[in-house]
DNA sequence: GTAGGGTTAG
């Protein structure tokens, strides 16, 4: 070939490109092409593919001709392997050397923003800064100009947690492609904004840009992290149509968003209908085992890749042992847990974010809060779903102070994680939980101000703690504000009714429920029949207890029958109640119910049903001291004086202590905190001004009423302010 | 010789 005419095409397709790239002086310079080019090029780009970097860099460093090309080959490489430092330095060789245009290349600074992009992705907080000043030359040399780089320069900002200065890069594109528009809708749904990230898609589509597998696996990531399984059709629609649904990266994702609603045989479907499993598949396979509650399939699963895995190259990456670990922590298998966490190490990976943080949930889902707690302060870098992870161990026991001190060291941290549904949904159930109805509406503003209070897992949050708070009203307002339909909403203003007694709400709602075409759910059930229980609907319930599995297709549990067998317990039909029972499956049968029937006997005396209950419940619970209290009341009801002591006695001798019962209250001032009220505690300094005011209080029910003598509260509790 | 996407953890 004449060196001439692989001069001239080269040249030509270098102005194809600069007007491809939308540079405004687009083949205003020349390069320099030498006629007789060492063959410098086809070996470097031969290391550089195979990842020989060092290589590479030594052929290249003992080459004495290197253009721009060279340049962009090797830093290429180095923006694949995520190496700042060395792209950065072999950028500024490049400036240093050689007259100013060279490194203004587009071909050269993108890569160049690549690995910047890489680098900010790795949470290096300092890569901000190069960036900044990569972006100035970028501006002075017209080189932004190219959607090249100003595509990878937005992405790097997107990435280093600056989303204001990615956007601000996007506006200012002349020309936008569907690379730089999937970049920016993949960035604002990486940072949560996943509506905007929507409305871009739609925006990027009416604009007439052709949408890739990229693009619609983006969008498919915003519908399901928005929890948005209509929209989410909608796309799988639209890439159905053009036969990019088999894609793998788009399979993964439409696999994702049906598991994530719980539909795992659309899930299958999707993964199947990809060609050969590689580990993202697999993984994928997995994780919608476990989203969809069938956590031993996911072991199986798991087992099967490792069997696969000599012959096969999908060995199992930190984001399958994630999945794998989750599973374990839901069915709380903590042994098994703890063998993959020795897995994970073995391979070098248990030190990564998303292995440390389902360890993190492992260890607090079965109670080991410590060792929780170690995962977490452990992991170098944290990111919302490590702070979410320890904050919902701490809100699942109980732990509100730790829940909510957790909380405020996040939004102090030097990385400011921005709290999202999952951080929201912990702490609302925690206030939940404790009846804390100011924190909760701090939480209400702060999801409001973060856009995350159309979240279903955030608005059933907040219905559940008003609920639980007490105020049904404000529940409903953000029932009723609502812009789609979930079954937990709907099922927390269900429970939530029924447990104030609005019966007649309840039912009402359970039947629109059916009718807006939701499936209810066990919770759901409880709900209706804790409705039935309190409006003392006895027929009603039975009838809503026999057509759970026959109509709605949800088989009763235990706690079901219980709601039912306390219902009939309080309508005297103490006879029914104890068959029921009967239909409980015997391994399922616990102390509950029967504490139920025995509390129904001891209200109607029933004392020889009554005996047989109590003996369950001990038989159940052989520590518990509840059967032999309301033995005891039982007998003293009916003025059997001896049985009553007797029980009394037998709970001394076997060394049965019934638990203190405690209380909580909020307290307001400046000092806001929970008191917590416990029977027999002496530790508050303010004891004395304490007891004045509940003598004062005494004195003054006093006044108004008789104070039953047996109740000597003011000399047994005392105020324990934390 | 250049830019974007998937699987995970709460």
């Amino acid at each position: 070939m004449r060196p001439s005419t692989s001069s001239s095409t080269k040249q030509r397709s270098t102005v194809r490109f600069r007007r491809r790239a939308g540079l405004r002086n687009g083949g205003g310079r020349r390069r320099v092409w030498t006629d007789s080019r060492p063959p410098l090029l086809p070996m470097l780009r031969q290391l550089v593919r195979s990842g020989k970097l060092a290589d590479a860099r030594c052929l290249f460093d003992a080459t004495p001709h290197r253009d721009e090309v060279a340049y962009a080959t090797l830093l290429a490489g180095y923006a694949a392997a995520a190496d700042f430092p060395s792209a950065m330095e072999l950028f500024s060789r490049l400036r240093a050397s050689s007259p100013p245009h060279a490194a203004a290349d587009p071909f050269v600074l993108s890569p160049v923003f690549k690995a910047c992009a890489s680098a900010a992705a790795a949470a290096d907080a300092g890569i901000l800064r190069h960036a900044a000043a990569l972006h100035a030359f970028a501006v002075r040399s017209s080189a932004v100009s190219s959607v090249f780089v100003s595509t990878a320069l937005a992405d790097a900002y997107a990435k280093g947690g600056r989303l204001d200065l990615a956007l601000q890069v996007f506006d200012e594109m002349p020309c936008k492609n569907v690379v730089s528009w999937t970049t920016l809708v993949a960035s604002l749904a990486r940072a949560g904004r996943r509506h905007d990230a929507l409305r871009r898609f739609a925006e990027m589509r009416a604009s007439g840009v052709a949408c890739d597998s990229h693009a619609y696996a983006a969008a498919l990531t915003a519908c399901a992290d928005a929890g948005l399984l209509p929209r989410g059709r909608e796309v799988h629609a639209l890439c159905a149509k053009l036969g990019l649904d088999a894609t793998p990266y788009v399979a993964n994702t439409l696999a994702t968003l049906y598991a994530r609603f719980g539909d795992v045989d659309r899930a299958l479907a999707a993964v199947s209908r990809m060609g050969s499993r590689d580990v993202a598949a697999w993984t994928t396979l997995i994780a919608s085992y476990v989203q969809t509650g069938r956590e031993e399939e996911a072991i199986e699963a798991f087992v099967r890749m490792l069997h696969d895995e000599s012959s096969n190259s999908a060995a199992p990456n930190e984001y399958t042992f994630s999945a794998v670990i989750a599973a374990c922590a839901n069915i709380e298998r903590v042994c098994l847990g703890e063998q993959l966490h020795a897995q994970a190490a073995q391979r070098g990976l248990s030190h990564s974010r998303s292995v440390a943080n389902s360890l993190a949930k492992l260890y607090a889902r079965c109670g080991r809060l410590s060792a929780a707690h170690d995962v977490f302060r452990g992991s170098i870098v944290k990111d919302v779903v490590s702070w979410s992870a320890i904050i919902s161990g701490y809100a699942q026991e109980g732990f509100a102070e730790e829940a909510f001190a957790l909380f405020s060291e996040m939004r102090h941290h030097s990385s400011c994680p921005r709290p999202n549904e999952f951080t929201l949904a912990s702490l609302l159930s925690v206030c939940a939980s404790a009846a804390a109805m100011d924190a909760g509406r701090q939480l209400h503003v702060l999801a409001v101000a973060a856009g995350l209070e159309h979240h279903a897992m955030v608005r059933s949050s907040l219905i559940d703690m008003y609920g639980k708070s007490g105020s049904m009203s404000d529940a409903d307002l953000v029932f009723s504000n609502r812009t789609s339909d979930d079954v937990i909403s709907w099922t927390a203003m269900i429970v939530g009714h029924a447990e104030h007694g609005h019966s007649k709400e309840a039912l009402e709602l359970f039947e629109e429920m059916c009718r807006v075409g939701l499936k209810p759910d066990h919770v759901t059930f409880i709900g209706v029949l804790t409705a039935c229980s309190h409006a003392g609907e006895v027929e009603l319930g039975l009838k809503y207890l026999n057509a759970m599995s026959k109509r709605y297709g949800v088989e009763p549990s235990k706690e079901h029958y219980g709601c039912v067998v306390d219902l009939l317990g309080r309508a005297g039909r103490i006879h029914e109640a104890e068959e029921l029972i009967g239909r409980i499956a015997a391994n399922e049968r616990d102390g509950v119910v029967w504490t139920s029937l025995l509390r129904a006997c001891a209200a109607r005396g029933a004392e020889e049903t009554g005996k047989k209950a109590a003996e369950r419940v001990l038989q159940a619970e052989p520590w518990g001291s509840g059967a032999h209290v309301v033995m005891a009341n039982l007998y003293a009801s009916k003025g059997q004086w001896r049985e009553a002591a007797q029980e009394r006695h037998l709970m001394k001798q076997k060394g049965v202590v019934k638990g203190a019962g405690w209380s909580s209250v909020e307290v307001g001032g400046e000092d806001r905190g929970v008191g917590v009220f416990v029977s027999g505690d002496r530790t508050n300094p303010q004891d004395n001004a304490i007891y004045l005011m509940l003598d004062l209080m005494y004195y003054g029910a006093g006044m108004v009423r008789h104070i039953p003598d047996q109740l000597h509260l003011g000399s047994e509790v005392e105020l324990t302010v934390n």
